[in-house]
DNA sequence: AGGTATTCACATGAAACTATTCTCTGAGTTAGG
DNA sequence: TAACTCAGAGAATAGTTTCATGTGAATACCTGT
């Protein structure tokens, strides 16, 4: 044992590490190259120019699918904006902010709270009117001359919770204010968001847009070949392994994240594996074991209701052959329920909690007609039979089965 | 045969309710002068 | 009299329940041939 313990060790040593900056292929990483990306960068820093002499740059709405470069460019752009502003001491402020950060910016209340907060003024997370926070931000925003934008990330998420008022409400802002102005950038995954809003809140914002692409299997291929020069030792990769992750990643919609999360973990099981050098094998045990995390860390986030209707479903597929339906799982619920002693929660409920779990990918849920036989959904496991087992023993962890 | 009306078993939406956390306010209480 | 305490009113939020309405197509029912 203590030998073998020491071979392993020993063997860490003379192997050549595999990565030389993994932290280039983290997702918080601003590489100084951003390839396929000039045209939207130079379209952003146009709009966006007049801050500099103090003229109000319009509103802009970014659109595109996770992992197309939207932030990432966002930032860059507001970032050297703000260098260049901070260098001339011209008065431009930047906020960054993502709205789907729960107990962060995911409510209206929230999301000027942060801001408010940022400005320097504290905000109590409960007991004030909304209209009060709102008038703390003016006011704070307010007492110089100077142009803020806020960049608003995920916005889809926000609006689809609390509705389009916030961005009426972010257009009047402007109004109200003698000295400061403001503009907003908002991003947004989903390219119908626009279309869900208010046709008079549109007008109002009178926003420009721009539209992030997918990337193509060769696009990715160049963005990974740039951050594994950096991220790797050059003899422990090779092209081969970096095609493999572009490919994979855009059969995915071209998703640039999933594409170094690929690289990233293929290079971390390599050197597990105490190889010299990253495999192709390798990067399909990353495919797997980051579909597999992903998996286990959802369940584990779960409430413990979810978790019981998740069980209910898991146990059902097991037993029957033939597809599943809500009453189904709706009984097998109300059994577990008196079993473990837990709050019956209505039907209603639980064809909710049932459509969550299947946006959150562990199941899929598709709603089906029967003529007679009535509208179901029908129900059925997402997530690999390798899995199940490990997922029921979590579930069974938090819960008195 | 062809057309339409019904009907099933939920889905989906909206509003209201519950419980918790937090601030703010003002009445009542206390201690020191 | 100033400082302090403490209860109650009012807000925000998450998670539900209640009530109401919507839905898609197999099936039952009718019509005219």
């Amino acid at each position: 044992m203590q030998n073998s313990l020491q071979q392993l060790f020993e063997s860490y040593i003379s192997n050549k590490p595999i990565f030389a900056n993994k932290s280039a292929l983290s997702i918080k990483y601003t590489p100084s190259i951003i390839p396929h990306r000039e045209q939207r960068i130079n379209q952003i820093a146009n709009i966006l120019a007049p801050a500099i002499r103090l003229e109000k740059p319009s509103n802009i709405f970014i659109y595109g699918k996770t992992g197309t470069g939207k932030s990432l460019v966002c930032n860059y752009v507001t970032s050297q904006l703000a260098n260049l502003a901070k260098d001339k001491g011209i008065p431009v402020k930047t906020v960054y902010i993502n709205c789907k950060l729960r107990k962060i910016a995911d409510t209206e209340y929230r999301l000027v709270a942060h801001l408010a907060r940022h400005f320097g003024r504290t905000v109590p997370a409960t007991g004030l009117p909304t209209d009060e926070v709102y008038r703390l931000f003016y006011e704070t925003i307010d007492d110089k001359e100077q142009i803020v934008l806020i960049v608003l990330d995920e916005i889809d998420k926000l609006i689809s919770k609390c509705g389009d008022e916030i961005l009426y409400n972010f257009t009047r802002i402007s109004q109200e204010l003698k000295n400061a102005e403001v503009s907003l950038i908002g991003i947004s995954n989903d390219l119908m968001f626009i279309d869900n809003i208010d046709a008079r809140v549109r007008s109002s914002l009178n926003e420009e847009e721009i539209i992030f692409p997918p990337y193509d299997a060769l696009q990715l291929k160049d963005i990974l070949a740039e951050r594994a020069k950096i991220a790797f030792n050059s003899s422990a990769i090779d092209e081969l392994v970096i095609s493999k992750c572009a490919a994979y990643a855009a059969r995915e919609h071209g998703d640039a994240r999933r594409a170094l999360d690929l690289l990233r973990v293929a290079g971390e099981i390599a050197e597990r594996q105490g190889c010299s050098k990253v495999e192709e094998r390798h990067v399909d045990m990353a495919d797997e074991k980051i579909e597999h995390d992903r998996v286990i860390e959802v369940i584990k986030s779960q409430p413990t209701q979810s978790k019981v209707v998740l069980y209910s479903i898991i146990e059902t597929c097991k037993n029957r052959k033939n597809p599943i339906y809500t009453g189904d799982i709706f009984n097998v619920y109300i059994g577990k329920c008196t079993l473990m002693g837990e709050r019956q929660l209505t039907q209603r409920r639980i064809s909710d909690l049932i459509t969550e779990l299947d946006t959150l990918g562990l199941i899929n849920a598709k709603v089906i007609s029967m003529g007679r036989g009535g509208r179901k959904k029908e129900i059925s496991l997402a997530v690999p039979q390798a899995s199940v087992d490990k997922i029921m023993g979590i579930i069974k962890e938090d819960l008195v089965v």
